[in-house]
DNA sequence: ACTGTTATGATATAGCATATCTCATAACGT
DNA sequence: ACGTTATGAGATATGCTATATCATAACAGT
């Protein structure tokens, strides 16, 4: 990887702010790119120096948080499987601002869509589905993906009204549980 | 009710079929405002005579069917609450081409979070929830919500490849009686 | 069938955003 | 110091939204 121009990355931090400026201030849909490069103080034409358009700035803008988020999904087998939705919900407090852009933008533009599909096939890889059961495996992850999106959306939205640790206490017993009992561990010592 | 002018009802029939032929055939957010009164062959300034933007030809496009659904919403109390999933699937099906254009639009425009809201207030209106669980019933409602609106997103976007009724079973399974089980009704007789 | 009302089509216009191009300038890496 | 390259400023083309005007045609009620 080679060191990039001073001004390059300059540019792009600068649009990066702007973006997630932006839309926490009047939301994801609303903000032109015009908007973006006036807050950046940088010229118009500049933008499409580097990004071809909106959704790809906030690609990239939110490319790392991403990479780190896949990572925090869960592994049925683990031991520590009731207690793993709070490193998640920790990770998103601590990273909150991108991650309420990313979710500003949910359904808008194919931004998220791809996002959910790599995410389900993850947890389809690394964890063994059952077989002959009444909800296929497919589901139950797009499923648990989905749902966690939303959770992370409520208490986004809410302003994390409860904290990190309880929230991924809620996300075990409301989503973690159900669909690892139905659809990839048999018999779990389940808990109620 | 008066009746209307019959040249109102037939240019808004006009654009709600252009809309809902268009949004199924290239996606909502692309299609324009030109394209709907192209193939609706209605004068482009007619369509602001009528309404003042896309999402409000939606939204009166996906009035009735969305008073329908509401009415689907699950009652923890029921009997037959293990088998209330499949009218609901049943009648996406039956409406599956407003479906898909209300689903298309997912996110884009602040419609569907209204929607989310009203369904939300309405399940907890319609049962009492249970009080010092772990999941408190905003929540749980929020996921039943969403969960349901993602599991009828999953199998229209893969053509419907499960009958309703299975879909029902597997939205009984993944969502409701969880759910229920955790926020709603104390001991319930628990299936697996 | 007559009459006043009203929806429509065609057209013009203004505003705004995206997207691309050119050229002089300034900052960069070596 | 020098060649390279990113930038700013400006012009331009395109497309969509939104509103206004005016003649025409379709409507509802009598």
């Amino acid at each position: 990887m080679e060191a990039q121009d001073k001004r390059i990355k300059r540019t792009q931090q600068l649009l990066a702010k702007a973006l997630i400026g932006l839309t926490l201030e009047k939301g994801y849909e609303v903000v032109t790119i015009r908007d973006i490069t006036e807050l950046a103080d940088v010229g118009y034409a500049t933008f499409f120096r580097h990004y071809s358009s909106k959704d790809a700035l906030l690609r990239d803008v939110s490319e790392v948080v991403l990479a780190e988020v896949y990572g925090l999904l869960p592994h049925f087998s683990d031991a520590d499987i009731a207690t793993l939705g709070f490193p998640l919900f920790q990770y998103v407090q601590e990273h909150a601002s991108i991650i309420r852009v990313l979710l500003s933008s949910r359904g808008t533009s194919p931004l998220m869509q791809p996002i959910i599909e790599i995410a389900t096939q993850k947890i389809l890889n690394e964890n063994k589905p059952l077989t002959g059961t009444i909800v296929p495996p497919e589901i139950a992850a797009h499923h648990l993906v989905t749902a966690a999106i939303a959770l992370i959306q409520w208490w986004l939205e809410h302003d994390m009204p409860y904290p990190a640790e309880h929230m991924g206490s809620i996300f075990y017993a409301l989503i973690v549980q159900p669909a690892r009992t139905i659809a990839f561990i048999p018999n779990s010592h389940a808990r109620l």
